[in-house]
RNA sequence: UGGGGCGUAGCCAAGUGGUAAGGCACCGGGUUUUGAUCCCGUGAUCGCAGGUUCGAUCCCUGCCGCCCCAACCA
């Protein structure tokens, strides 16, 4: 066994090429303690990807004692809004990570900020530029041609100075000038080639208002928080690698003391769905779904709406690797932690979705008896309830077939099926409407079976779930399937094209056992035989569907 | 004048100079008062081509392929 696996079981820690690092940083002494920090921009929802780099940052600070930070990246007031820097937090906190005294906003640090930038221009190595725009463009050249100084490049220091102190001062309208880093045009790097800084932006800001009207972009301001916060391990996806020698640039020429150091890993993708914040925000703005925290949306709210746990999405999380190569993970595997999660912690119960109406020949009129129904097969821990038990009944439609095949298990005429927690009831009749539609089943119990065993041993093939026509509580049910049909919609503006139109399916009229009246919303349960679900936050007469059972009948029936 | 990153089974991946962990999916089989759960079992010579070596997925060289970068977004 390796040292690396060692000091990993050691410390608690996995081994992925970051989690090496600040190992190694550590042994080396190069750092006191780990301090990492979660960086959205409040722009838009929190969904599974950023989940991603949650669980990393915080789950390093947790595995080697350090801490982590929250920290909102609000430097663009245009497009960020209170209602993010919210929601965002109670994500976070379902999540189940605590940034403890570190709320952090890089708009606390606009004033320091402020400073270095004059201290840069002091230096020479930052000017103002006049340039518009379109034609900055054209100076920075292409990835493949070199790029030309701009003509405001060589601005006398003291002519730097007055013109961003009264950009600041707000004499100029939005777009007249930046604040640039000297550097090289020439730089194969365009992030090198004299990135704007500083922007005029007479916009009002969430947090600080109509103070400012000039604002750092990210790169003068992400680096630099890291260094306020004494952050150690900046960890960032990987389309920021090439910002990486300016993140460097610019702390050496602020001059930090302590310097924190960018580390990039992939970002999660997932199939059958979007995660940029450009699509779900399309998704959201076209109505194609009903919100940010519609159950179809890949948004931690959305998760949280459909009673899917925050453990299964860390333990998600937690499977996939941190590495530099991009991939794209399947849905499959997200389902498999939530399945996982929630067989063993949510309650049994019985709902009837699709109900079939039926009728117990042989039991008497007006008379109603309670059975005893384990709340959990595998845990008896979990308890029992009683369930209602009478003359009519419903099941579920599929569990009826008048003509069955081969190896279908459940009713049909004449056949005989165990009801669960109950008896063994045989179809002795079938009733139709005028069109044909079954709508009914004579049936008869055997009181001998009560509880669901045959004195005599005889056995049945198929156990279905049933509710008391009488005693159940009726509610509407939402079921849904991927948002997209293909494992990666395309990109580009079509990838609306792609959207699953069979992704929410409504069920109108659903009977539930008469315990259910009294589930709380957040609580998930299953429905025996049909999937996990929960009542929906925003509707008491509603249960979504977080996921359906594996179903191997449905392979069976499929391949017939 | 281009820069950066990545290629190990269908998917996510570990790994190392000595002949490829694990998880998911799939497919078989067993148990079962949920066709669930649970339990068993099945698959790769490591992008390609050369080279170094007793021996290479691992080292070298050359190809090929994929991703990111030309916002006053983050």
């Amino acid at each position: 066994m390796s040292d690396v696996v060692n000091e990993a079981e050691e410390d608690g820690g996995g081994s992925d090429f970051i989690r090496d690092i600040v190992r190694a940083d550590l042994q080396a002494g190069r750092h006191q303690g780990v301090v990492t920090r979660f960086p959205p921009e409040p722009n838009g929802y929190l969904h599974i990807g950023h989940a991603k780099s949650i669980c990393l940052n915080f789950g390093i600070a947790e595995e080697f004692g350090g801490r982590c930070h929250l920290r909102f990246d609000d430097t663009n007031p245009t497009r960020e809004e209170q209602e993010f820097i919210e929601a965002i937090q109670t994500d976070v906190r379902w999540l189940g990570f605590d940034w403890g005294e570190h709320l952090h906003f890089a708009s606390d640090y606009f004033e320091q900020l402020y400073q270095w930038a004059e201290g840069l221009i002091e230096a020479g190595k930052a000017y103002v530029d006049d340039l518009p725009v379109d034609e900055m463009r054209a100076y920075r050249g292409s990835l493949t041609e070199a790029g030309r100084n701009s003509p405001y490049r060589d601005r006398a220091v003291a002519e730097n100075l007055d013109l961003f102190r009264r950009m600041r001062a707000g004499e100029f309208p939005d777009g007249a000038r930046v604040l640039r880093a000297k550097i090289d045009m020439a730089a194969g790097n365009m992030n090198l080639r004299d990135p704007v800084l500083y922007r005029i932006l007479h916009s009002a800001h969430p947090r600080t208002g109509t103070d400012w009207c000039i604002y750092p972009n990210y790169d003068f301001a992400h680096g630099q928080s890291d260094a306020i916060e004494a952050i150690t391990h900046s960890l960032c996806t990987l389309e920021f690698a090439d910002h990486r020698p300016l993140y460097d640039w610019l702390l050496e020429a602020i001059g930090v003391d302590e310097r924190p150091r960018q580390y990039e890993f992939s970002r999660l993708n997932l199939s059958h769905t979007a995660l940029s914040k450009r699509r779900l925000t399309q998704l959201v703005e076209e109505g194609c779904v009903d919100g940010w925290d519609d159950p179809r949306m890949p948004t931690v709210s959305a998760l949280r709406r459909r009673g899917v746990p925050a453990a299964a999405v860390r333990d998600f999380i937690s499977r996939l690797a941190i590495t530099k190569s991009d991939g794209l993970v399947e849905m499959a595997m997200l389902e498999h932690c939530i399945r996982e999660q929630l067989n063993v912690d949510a309650p049994r119960r019985m709902a009837v979705l699709r109900p079939l109406k039926v009728v117990i020949e042989n039991y008497p009129e007006d008379e109603s008896e309670m059975l005893t129904a384990q709340n959990h097969p595998g845990n008896a821990d979990m308890g029992s309830r009683e369930v209602p038990f009478s003359r009519e009944l419903y099941v579920e439609r599929d569990d009826f077939m008048e003509d069955p095949p081969r190896k279908f298990f459940r009713l049909g005429p004449g056949r005989e099926v165990r009801l669960r927690y109950a008896y063994f009831i045989t179809c002795n009749e079938v009733i139709k409407d005028d069109d044909g539609e079954v709508t009914e089943l004579r049936c008869s119990y055997d009181p001998e079976t009560r509880g669901g065993n045959a004195p005599d041993g005889r056995k049945v093939k198929g156990t279905i779930h049933w509710v008391s026509a009488a005693h159940a509580v009726d509610a509407k049910v939402r079921l849904y399937e991927h948002l997209f049909n293909s494992e990666e919609p395309p990109s580009g503006d079509d990838f609306l094209a792609d959207l699953n139109p069979n992704s929410l399916e409504v069920l109108p009229q659903a009977w539930l056992e008469p315990d259910l009246a009294n589930l709380p919303a957040g609580q998930t349960v299953q429905f025996e035989r049909m999937g996990y679900f929960c009542r929906d936050s925003a509707n008491d007469a509603v249960f979504n569907r977080t996921l359906g059972l594996r179903d191997s009948w449905a392979k069976i029936k499929g391949k017939s």
